[in-house]
DNA sequence: TTGTATGCGTTATCAC
DNA sequence: GTGATAACGCATACAA
């Protein structure tokens, strides 16, 4: 194959992809380029979309492309865009002091498929990495300590000072923290607006008289409550408060006998009541016990539609879905936002959830 | 800073990290081989752990890089390793086809957890990808067709020409699949030997009559549950076994009752009763509704061990955990083998999961 | 054992 | 519009 009326000159070059070397042979911008019968240059151009080339070349590599099966090496490409002071296209998602509690959830896999498909979108990529403070510090992702990624989104925050640094390191967003830290840029589900949803809906099936038991990190949830109880005009009865503040592991502590107990020595008991999916599971029970039927004789709603559970009980259970995949998706593009813009202020955004109606609750 | 005392001669080199350029000054291999005043190829074979440089030189060499707070460039490196046909060092955890039920599900994030600790600790990195058959050809992730990777662990499997295709170019690991396909490496739960666990089990504790109960997948199970009770002797009355085969998406059809009728329509009821986690939910109900107790009257025992449910059922849910994170350590082990040895026959790996004992089964 | 020189695939610079 | 060429940071034949 001779090469006269191809501009470049690639004598430099030790071997093309038509003649074996070693075994892996890769079709590159040289390669195209002779194809084409351009230069490089004019194949990079093409690859990067910039506007300067003639469409008849502009085709003609194009079809050389094709006609090679030429395949960007993206390791090379980000090495020169990284080197050129850009970005890498790589953002990481890292699950950080995962417990036992979480890590058994589901809605970590929502959030990491949202996030996920966002980053993908966007043409990036995303590497997942889990760490927990336990392992030391000579345990850190490599993929930290090297600088590769542009950014990311992390769910949970490490202890150890040496954690805060690297992680401080890159622009991030962290994922539904338990609390809003200031100075960082958060995704969160609001549920207060949640809860007040679920008590407008209730409203409007006419229930007044609507009890909130509940045992975890559950004030803004209480607020929540409390405010559309008041909006609503709904029977503002502190009796119908039922909450005890447990230790987050141990959410198995799935006794609320004391709760229905209560609610039912008030001289009116609650027509519905609202909680955690888990510790709606007690609450059936706790109900069942003293004869008393979901919906019939109470209305039951959930939060967090922990799907498998909802469905699995007995009338399936209506609940407050957060909408993780969502959140995840929102987390990613924001992380995407502050990665091409650094500075400006802090944002916190929020999603509301969505009530999802099964059996559980009936109109008055 | 004069250069007189160093080996090598890098005037063709621009700029260095002393001289402000752009504004993204990196410390190179160059910078320290300079001020550790030896050659590039010195560094980078202290870098590599290289056994052939002298201790005097290697400390000179780590020292200057301590001192310059030197940071391999990692995308320079990979691209290092991946044109001379080694690995990228990046393998995908794909995650195919999802379902709307496994999304929701814990498993995935456990199985995720696991390939991802496993990679990690071998020093190299996990990019994480979903994608479903729908989303369209040309949504095929970037990453799988740019070559970076070296492997996938994929839980899933896609139905398009196109996409077998390019999940065929890379060595790869099915992820627990519902049926073990032929010619793949897989690494799975046997959940024969899972449920003869069970019923060893309930038997040490005095069962001999035990009841199998199941709607989905259960052949693996109903087969392990068969060879067990003829193996111990136990009684192997095939009304006993109350199974009916529906749609896997319709893990919702949670109504059990006619599995409890029938069972105690038996001259002699079971004393155990053996089903999956989601379904106990249902077994407990339709027992309460007949008055019977758990474990005092029945002993229950669930399957997969979802944490949360079976906390949170009354009494709380005896299960047999699949230890998918372990599940996902042996996938990214046995794809890291298959990686440096492409070639040999197809492996399919089991685990059989453990037994979690809490509330829902008792002495006979 | 150590250093020189060159290549990896791509893009940026600059000259035409 | 187009092309030649020098980087990018690292690794390695080959020479010494």
């Amino acid at each position: 194959m001779r090469l006269e009326s191809f501009p470049g000159n690639y004598e430099t070059r030790k071997h093309s992809s038509f003649q074996v070397y070693g075994e892996n042979v890769s079709i590159t911008v040289v390669d195209v380029a002779k194809k084409a019968t351009v230069s490089v240059t004019t194949v990079s151009r093409v690859l990067n979309n910039q506007p300067q080339v003639s469409p008849e070349r502009r085709q003609r590599v194009l079809a050389a492309m094709e006609e090679l099966d030429y395949k960007p090496n993206q390791v090379a490409r980000d090495m020169r865009r990284k080197t050129a002071g850009r970005k890498t296209g790589q953002i990481a998602m890292m699950l950080i002091n995962l417990d036992d509690y979480t890590m058994h959830t589901a809605f970590m896999m929502q959030y990491i498929h949202g996030v996920q498909q966002e980053i993908a979108e966007a043409g990036q990529k995303c590497i997942f990495v889990t760490w927990n403070d336990e392992f030391g510090d000579d345990t850190i992702p490599q993929i930290l300590l090297d600088g590769e990624i542009d950014g990311v989104v992390t769910k949970g925050f490490p202890c150890t000072e040496i954690g805060k640094q690297w992680l401080n390191r890159y622009p991030k967003i962290i994922l539904n923290p338990p609390v809003a830290p200031p100075d960082y840029d958060c995704v969160m589900v609001d549920y207060e607006a949640g809860i007040r949803d679920c008590i407008t809906y209730l409203a409007s099936l006419g229930h007044r008289r609507i009890a909130f038991v509940d045992m975890q990190m559950f004030h803004c949830k209480l607020l929540g409550y409390r405010r559309a109880v008041d909006e609503l005009g709904l029977d503002a009865d502190e009796g119908l408060i039922q909450t005890r503040d447990i230790i987050p592991p141990l959410k198995s502590e799935s006794d609320l006998d004391w709760a229905i107990e209560n609610l039912w020595s008030l001289s009116e008991p609650p027509t519905a009541i609202l909680s955690n999916d888990y510790y709606c599971s007690a609450i059936y029970h706790a109900l069942a016990e003293r004869g008393l039927k979901v919906p019939d004789d109470v209305s039951i709603i959930g939060y967090d539609n922990a799907v498998d559970h909802c469905e699995a009980l007995k009338p399936k259970l209506t609940s407050v879905d957060i909408e993780a995949v969502e959140l995840g998706r929102l987390a990613a593009k924001q992380l995407l936002d502050r990665i091409r813009k650094p500075q400006g202020s802090h944002r916190k955004i929020c999603t509301r959830g969505k009530i999802v109606e099964r059996k559980s609750v009936r109109k008055l």
